[in-house]
Formats: structure tokens, C-alpha cells, sequence
DNA sequence: ATCAGTTATGTAATTAGTTACGTAATTAAT
DNA sequence: ATTAATTACGTAACTAATTACATAACTGAT
């Protein structure tokens, strides 16, 4: 069974669980080997319990990890065999307040020994090996509360999306696209307006010959994202930055981010000072773009754009 | 929850299925979220299918580390949804042979990148740990394939036990206990001889004042083993190893080696050569520590108990 | 050729947890 | 003083594995 060499690393989690099981069944033997009618299963809420004093259930599922039903649902075994006993909150009568009996305590007292038995295994054990399993699942813990598994794959992910994403100048070959991906999302959301007409069909004319840029971003030489920067006619600023278009087929490519990026880095080679766009807030995740990119809500200035109804600048 | 710093490392496998279980739940949302139909529990099954040529439901489950009956399962429900084809092995009819369909292929080049991500993820994890996880779990599985968490723990016990044992000379307070802790097992096993009897019910004349020795093992001051040297009248052997008697209750305290090996100091004290002994080869623990403490077969010598088969004799 | 034992597999029941949901009690906000 | 929101906890349904058991097919020794 060298299944784990040859998988590697991404079925840790098989991993854990199949070592988490075999101690497990390792347990219940014990249990029954040391005398005790407890269930292995009780002894995370059995062992807090022989600890303190009473607690409520959700204090106990707390501590030990688990949900609450599954506290709960131990509880009324333990309870049946009389274990423990419950009593109503007295000053909150929704809580169930737990704690050992007279024969909780005294199977409290007995299990010791094997409590001492499983501990010294276990230290003698872990002192044969070189790696220590139970700090690295601490570290492990810590590394997940800080930071979730999902989130790291994910981040990953578009690290190695993105770096098939290839920022290229336009050329005619991509005016379609260009159009195309600015219709998808301006008539999701909005109606396109005589403005929009103008330049998405005619771009040499209304933006790169009046001194203005247009970038694609190509995934697998596909050009799924676009953006342009239009020379302004304005005392304050110099470009603006419009016409952002990413195509959901491409979502958490970083396109926009890198098209975002691009963009600004060919406003400095132009010799830009300050750069202004206009979005609309409901644009929740194109508005936290502007943001990370640098962008500063502004206020104060007409719009040709009935949609428009934020206006950001930055100076590069 | 700092359950586990409070319950120490007797609660590992606690530990080891909550991190399984916060692994396991990602997961499901990492299959989710690349857009397979994939379930994450057919990960291993799927693998091991994707890796290499046909193979039957054991011997996955052998590679895997599952039962046949999880594999079983699992394949049915990759077949239902055709990512696998079942055929009925063609020399073993029984053999239910599966391989992936042209479906499971394709999806099995689709879930390339998701492998590479989580695999990134991990190792970058990994990288920030001190402990190796992925290292440890391989040694805890190489050291339980060695002895289980149960025998280690067996040993243990056996351990703290035999220290609460002390071996005491007789005195006639355990006259008694001498008496009965003998007739409890030679009359389980066989009849009581004329023989036991003398020596039973008058130790001091028949064994102390002819040159022997007795020796009693107290479990927490209760006596519950006890052994006689007794003087032997013969050319070759000087003490015979007798009477020694331990109490069921204290079975696995380690009493009887405990008891022999101070026998046998003792008669180095007592200046022997050779002691020897008779048994019967039905009482195979028996047999088994006089091996131990290192009692030879020896053949040819007259025996004066009936229930005698078997002798054996050590130079100390 | 036959019969006992072994092997491959499937089905059913069990286990130790989970999430989803409902209800009663408490607390907070008008 | 209501009403809305939150909290505590129980019940039900689900999940991913297991063990126990049944059955059919094969193998080997008479």
C-alpha cells in the first residue's frame, strides 16, 4: 500500500483519516481491556468534564471541537448509563448544565491508570521518531485557522492562471473581442448608451488615434479581457481609464488586475500624471479592484455616462 | 479550545480526526469549486484508476488501504455515473475488473490543474512548518505496523504494574496464602497429590527447615504469587523450583518472571549450580516462562507427582 | 469427480461524526 | 411593552467509512 507515495502530498487527508482510524479501533479495544463500560467515543467530553466542574453542552462542544449536536447526543448516553447528570440552567433555563455523578467520579478515578498507560505509549513512541506528529499538527492547526485550505488552493490557482495570461497592445485582429466582451457586461447590468457605440466600433478612430492605448489580455492566446486608456481633454487629469471588460468565462485569472496594472504602468511610459475612471458602485467587485490598484473615490465632475455614478483617480 | 494542551497526547487520535475532518470539508468545496462531478471521497479510487490499467475491486482496495466493501461502493457509484466501466473478469468470473470510461478519462484530465493547485498548496503549507506532518504520519504508520498502539500500551501497563509488585520472604502470616494460592490452581488443571499436601499445609517443616526457601509476590500488600526453592537431595541439581502459584487478579503484573528471576537470585545466594523443575507441557504460559528465564528441557530423571511431564533445569 | 476450503464481491447493519432545522428562552431595540 | 434577533439545544437526516454476513466462483486434495 504505497498509495500515499505515489499520490504525495494531496492525500493528507486520506492520510490522517486512515491513522485517525486505526487508532480509533486501537481505542475501543483498550477501553474494553481496562474494564470501563465507557465508550471510547465519550472521552473528550468525559475527560473535560473530570477536569472542572459542570458545564453546558455548547461550552463543552466548544472546548473539545465538536458541534453541539454531536455533545448533546453523547451527553444522553452518558446520562442513561448515569454517568453524568443534567440539570435545567437556573438562571437560563435553555441551558443544560452537566456533570459527572457519584459513578462518573469514580469511573473518573479508575480510568487514571490507563490514562497514564495510553500517555507513556504514546510519549515512548513518539520519542522513536525523528519528526514530531504532534507539533506539526499543531502548526498545522494554526497554519489553517490563519489561512483555510480553500483559501490557499484558490490563491494557488491563480497564481497559475495568471501566469498564462499574456497582456498584449491591440491590434485589429482583437477589435471584435473588444467589442464583444464591453457589450456582454454593459448590457448585463446597464443599457448601452450612444457613447458606448462609438468607440467600441470604431476604436482606431475614438481612442488610439486621438493619443489613447487599448490593452488585451490574452488566455491561451484567447483575449478574454480588455482595457483602455482614452486621452482626456482636461486640465487635471490625463488619461481614463475605461472600457475594462473581463469575459466570465476567465474569473479568478487576476485578469483584471493584471490588465488593471498594465494599463497604469503604459500611463507612466506616456508620461501621465493622473488617471480617472467612472464606475458605478453596484460594480461591487470591479469598484474593490480600483482600490487594490490604487484608485481614490472623487467627486465633483460631469459624465457623459447616465451609469456612472462613482468617479476614482490616481495619480502614478 | 486548547482541549488538546489540557488532555495531552493520550487525545492524538481525537486531534488526528479533526484536522481529517477540516481537510476532508475543503475538499468537498474544492471539488465544487473546480466544477467536477467528482465526489472527494472516490479521490483515492479515482487515482489509483487514473494512474494505470484495469484493476479489481480488492486490489484497489488493497492499494488504497480501504475495505472492499468502501471500493465496492465507490465504483458503483462512478459507474452509475459512467466514469467507470465494470466487466466481469474473463479466467476468474467473479473478478469484477474497472477502468475508467472515455468520461472518466477526459475528467481525469481535467482535474490535472486542481491536483497541481492543492499539491501547490500543500507544500507551501508544508514550507512554513517546523515539524514535517507528511514525515511524521510515515513514521507513526511504520512504528504501529512494528507493535500496535495496543500492545504498547499492554506494555506499559505490565510495566507500571509489576512495579507496585514487591517480592518478600515468607513469614507464617502467608501460610495461608501459600496454601490457597496452590490448590486454586492445581485443582483447576489437575488433583491434588498426596505430595501437595505435606508440603502445603506445613511449609515451614517440609521446605524453610530442610535447607529451601519461599518467596511471596505482594500486589499492593495482598500476596498473590508465591514460589518455593526447595533443598534437593541429589548428585547434579541443588534446588528444585516449585510451588509457584500466581492469582488470576494478578494476571499481567509480570509476577511470575518476577517472582522466578528471585528465585533464582536467591539461590546464587545460596550458593547453587543448578535448579530444577517439573511441569506440564498443558500449562503453556508456564512452559513459556521458565523458557524466559532461561530453563532448559532436560529428560531422564523419576518424577514423584503424576502431573508431571515435563523438567527443565538452569545452571544459575 | 467431488467436496472442503479459499477468494472476490456485494448487501445490510452499525458507527461517529456532520449539517439542517425547529422550538423555547433570553436579550436588544424600538 | 412589543417585536426582532440571538442563543441553547434537541431531533432528524445524511455521510463516509466500517464490520458482519451471504453467495458465487475457483482451487486443491483426495
Amino acid at each position: 500500500m504505497n498509495f500515499y507515495e505515489k499520490a504525495g502530498k494531496k492525500a493528507i487527508g486520506s492520510r490522517l483519516r486512515q491513522l485517525s482510524d486505526r487508532i480509533a479501533e486501537d481505542a475501543t479495544q483498550l477501553y474494553a481491556l481496562y474494564g470501563t463500560n465507557l465508550h471510547p467515543k465519550w472521552f473528550p467530553v468525559f475527560y473535560v468534564l473530570s477536569q472542572g466542574q459542570e458545564k453546558t453542552i455548547t461550552a463543552i462542544a466548544e472546548e473539545i471541537g465538536h458541534s453541539h449536536p454531536s455533545v448533546s447526543k453523547i451527553i444522553s448516553e452518558m446520562s442513561k448509563q448515569q454517568y453524568v447528570v443534567e440539570e435545567k440552567g437556573k438562571k437560563d433555563r435553555r441551558k443544560n448544565v452537566v456533570r459527572l455523578s457519584a459513578k462518573g467520579l469514580e469511573a473518573a478515578e479508575k480510568i487514571q491508570d490507563q490514562y497514564e498507560d495510553v500517555g507513556n505509549a504514546i510519549e515512548d513512541l513518539s520519542a522513536q521518531t525523528n519528526h514530531d506528529l504532534w507539533k506539526a499538527l499543531g502548526e498545522w492547526e494554526f497554519l489553517l485557522d490563519q489561512k483555510s485550505l480553500l483559501q490557499r488552493v484558490v490563491a494557488q490557482r491563480k497564481l497559475r492562471e495568471s501566469s498564462l495570461v499574456r497582456i498584449v497592445d491591440y491590434i485589429p485582429e482583437y477589435r471584435s473581442a473588444f467589442r464583444e466582451l464591453n457589450v456582454e457586461w454593459i448590457s448585463t447590468y446597464f443599457k448601452m448608451e450612444e457613447a458606448d457605440y462609438k468607440s467600441l466600433d470604431n476604436p482606431e478612430d475614438y481612442i488610439l488615434n486621438k493619443g489613447g492605448h487599448i490593452l488585451v489580455a490574452l488566455y491561451r492566446d484567447e483575449p478574454l479581457g480588455v482595457c483602455a486608456l482614452i486621452k482626456m481633454n482636461h486640465p487635471e487629469f490625463d488619461y481614463e481609464l475605461a472600457k475594462m471588460a473581463v469575459s466570465p468565462k476567465a474569473q479568478g485569472k487576476n485578469m483584471g488586475w493584471l490588465l488593471g496594472q498594465a494599463a497604469l504602468d503604459k500611463a507612466r511610459e506616456l508620461g501621465a500624471q493622473k488617471v480617472f475612471l467612472e464606475s458605478n458602485t453596484i460594480l461591487k467587485p470591479a469598484i474593490n479592484l480600483y482600490h487594490k490598484l490604487g484608485f481614490q473615490k472623487i467627486t465633483g465632475y460631469p459624465s457623459p455616462y447616465e451609469r456612472s455614478n462613482i468617479q476614482m483617480a490616481i495619480t502614478v
